[in-house]
DNA sequence: GGCCTTATTTTGATTAGTCAAAATAAATCT
DNA sequence: AGATTTATTTTGACTAATCAAAATAAGGCC
């Protein structure tokens, strides 16, 4: 069986190579995971021995098929939690992360599958993270972002890629939620500034940073 | 924070001294959490150390009352865990407490709440087993069991206490479940065998060790 | 090409948890 | 009481995961 801190490293360079099957650098690694880097490379090394990833020393990492495998697994886990945390036990969208980060590692494939049903296989979690399928898929649609899409035409907020509380709720509060439509009226790049409108609301500024985060489609 | 270790040790402090506040021996502490008797000794010098449980050398251990309130924090999450299995994923109820034993160290207790509150508040999981109240009360009342109780009048079933799959598999394919009235017909205690039936069912035997698992209370 | 900066790896220690097997104390049995 | 059996503790060793700090390699710059 995979240890908490396996599963945990092998999730994180999925996430890290978003898509992509370049190499993940062990600096980017070790953030992500919050260890120091030395404790990546040697965990890493521990991984490659067991298959699970493939390290080119001094350059980086990349999922073999089977620690794949394994990190969509966990990452199926991770969103399904926190979309049953938010559906049905109605948490708040910016606490559910933390609780996925443990219950991921905790949960059968049993309990997950159940989950799955109970939530009527949902494709994305509350903040619009594609969900694996059960049979390793990971939709790897690329989306447009409040900082480069078409200005002065409804857009749809799809996903907001960035798990911090404060970033969470701040979107809450102004309803930057999946599913709301907003327009950008105005976007000051020097400035770094975006202002947008939720139709029929007041305006709202953003840093271009910030607006980066948020995933847009055209509104039909 | 508690470790995982911890908890499970602490746990089964709690479930060995079953209710009386007398010492736990060592080697039965040991085989609860499946480590050899010297792990459990270095293990107990540590949480003695952290003023969880009291520690007399050679003689047991016991929980102090800061070790027993994690303890029955810890066991009210297993249990609604498993009430949540059952009752909400429709699982097999032989196999929840495998489940459970992880979880129980995984869900935080703003989840503990909310899930009582999503079921009702109960007073048992699906075995039976009184859940501990959250401000830390633990219902120790005293039952009869069928190897016990009286014979040729009904008795209610309120509690199963045995975890392992197989017993809790015979016992629900047989209708032997919190809950079932039955009656004990014949009780041969040098062939150490109990005979019963169900109402307006057919005739079951049991062992008298098996029988004893099984808490029961006179039907009114 | 050589120097400098930065990322990565190595080395040496530490912590939590565990086991095997030897040592010791307590109980039990002649 | 003395001997034997049984439970507990001690000792020494091991694994997984981590950090701090020194060593090393890459990549970019003059
Ligand atoms: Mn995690
Ligand atoms: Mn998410
Ligand atoms: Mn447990
Ligand atoms: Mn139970």
């Amino acid at each position: 069986m995979a240890t908490i801190a396996v599963e945990n490293y092998l999730k994180h360079v999925l996430l890290l190579s978003a898509g992509s099957d370049d190499l993940v650098s062990m600096g980017a690694l070790a953030s992500a995971v919050a260890v120091v880097p030395g404790t990546a490379t040697t965990m890493v090394k521990a991984l490659a021995d067991e298959g699970l990833v493939e390290h080119q020393p001094r350059h980086g990492v990349r999922l073999t098929p089977e620690g794949r495998r394994l990190a969509l697994n966990v990452l199926r886990k991770h969103r399904l939690v926190e979309t049953f945390l938010v559906n049905v036990l109605k948490m708040d969208w910016a606490k559910v992360h933390a609780e996925a980060e443990q219950l991921e590692h905790a949960i059968s494939d049993e309990v997950l599958d159940r989950l799955d049903a109970l939530l009527g296989h949902p494709q994305t979690d509350p903040h619009g993270d594609p969900i694996p399928s059960r049979q390793g898929k990971l939709s790897s649609q690329v989306y447009a972002t409040l900082a480069t899409c078409v200005t002065d035409r409804g857009v749809r907020i799809v996903r907001i890629t960035e798990q911090s509380p404060e970033f969470l709720q701040f979107a809450e509060q102004n309803g930057l939620q999946p599913g709301t439509t907003v327009r950008v009226t105005d976007r000051n790049v020097p400035a770094g500034l975006v202002t947008l409108k939720k139709s029929g609301g007041r305006a709202l500024a953003l840093s271009i940073v910030a607006a980066g985060k948020i995933l847009v489609e055209p509104a039909r």
